[in-house]
DNA sequence: ATTTTGACCGTGC
DNA sequence: CGCACGGCCAAAA
């Protein structure tokens, strides 16, 4: 039921350490996640464990494709429908204003 | 332990 | 816009 902490040390606490950390309304890509959890080449795995992250402990609905797409989900719909409701507009399965809403912010 | 799969990314046609 | 390939990492078979 209650999800353990992250556990520093491992990849997948760190991932779930940095996707806590996305704040609302904002949205973060599969491969910012991999470089700020130390491998920036491990996007895939990346989606591999946010898969098995089920709600409740982190946002993992706020994580989306590098090319502004919104990208799978347990319920693609409900993911559309919970970035919707923090503000984030989407059409077409393409997140609107992507660059601007992305989290880390865009050099 | 080895092979396959996948909530991905980038390039090319 | 669409589709095909190659590449990378972790989890599942």
């Amino acid at each position: 039921m209650f999800e353990s902490a992250p556990q520093p040390g491992t990849f997948k606490g760190r991932v779930l350490f940095v996707v806590r950390k996305v704040p609302p309304g904002r949205v973060a890509t599969y491969k910012s996640v991999a470089a700020l959890a130390g491998h920036p080449n491990a996007w895939r795995a990346v989606g591999t464990i946010l898969k098995h992250c089920r709600r409740t402990s982190v946002p993992c609905h706020r994580v989306v494709n590098s090319d502004g797409r919104v990208g799978k989900y347990s319920d693609p719909l409900v993911k559309r429908e919970l970035l919707r409701f923090e503000g984030v507009q989407v059409a077409k399965d393409r997140i609107k204003n992507f660059d601007q809403l992305r989290w880390p912010d865009l050099p």
